[in-house]
DNA sequence: ATTTTTGTAATATATTTTATTACAGTAATG
DNA sequence: CATTACTGTAATAAAATATATTACAAAAAT
């Protein structure tokens, strides 16, 4: 997963919010974040996938918020750029011959999944709109 | 920070759980979780500076623990090993001239840390006794 | 003395992320 | 209808990060 991707689709998109109706360019957006414009324009991509934002190609072309940013929570941000938070797993596949090592990663899935239930019932409760009054 | 060094050391802490009293070294411990020997050490470092176990140098000597597993929390070993859970950032340094660039990282910040404040909490109720219990 | 282990530094390899280049396709506009 | 300014996407390059390896001094058991 790439790191980077929940930040960067929130940056967009607090962007988007910011600029309700207008089609802002990748090129505009990356120079906020000082990242390359294709890769605004993957994460725009998985943005659309989602039904999020809607981009119109072609001259003035760029992307806009498709739906109120009130009526988009954080979770499903979290849900659409991030697999699941973890604390990490040891790179290579432990020795199955090994008690411990034969359940540590169920073990760890286990532990992982109930900090996850927990972060998405918190991010549930703050919206997209909630989000960028900050700003 | 080093993605695998919670589950590493979590690992390393459940193997030394498993065998109490018994002085493992870092090549057998290596060998349950198939990484370097090298690693083990530099994690068991950290873990002796936070005196959660203790080494012994020379022939048969190896690493125990330091205290009882009971007396250990998840969170414990989370603060040794995690900087702080986030959802990532960008890369780069955001333009600065932009309203929403200039902010965007303080935001994210409040709201990781409030993730982080709540995690926190829920391993705080797992001592390491208990996770083990599982094996 | 010899063996086995820790501790640690330095370096190399592998992996993962991000950036760049390139270009076809689309739409606005003179 | 040519030109311009975008998106979309693939392929490749570069940079950053993580892990592995090598090496060896120091410690302790026998």
């Amino acid at each position: 997963m790439i790191p980077g991707k929940f930040a960067i689709t929130l940056h967009i998109l607090t962007l988007l919010t910011k600029s309700p109706d207008e089609f802002l360019s990748s090129e505009y957006i990356a120079g906020s974040m000082n990242i390359n414009p294709v890769l605004v324009r993957k994460e725009i991509g998985n943005l659309k996938k989602h039904n999020v934002v809607e981009s119109r190609e072609g001259k003035f072309g760029g992307t806009r918020l498709a739906k109120p940013a009130a009526a988009i929570s954080l979770e499903d941000i979290f849900n659409m750029t991030f697999n699941s938070v973890s604390l990490g797993y040891s790179k290579n596949d432990p020795n199955p011959d090994c008690p411990v090592g034969k359940k540590i990663n169920e073990n760890l899935d286990v532990l992982y999944k109930s900090i996850n239930t927990k972060i998405c019932k918190q991010l549930k409760d703050i919206s997209l709109l909630q989000f960028t009054s900050n700003f």
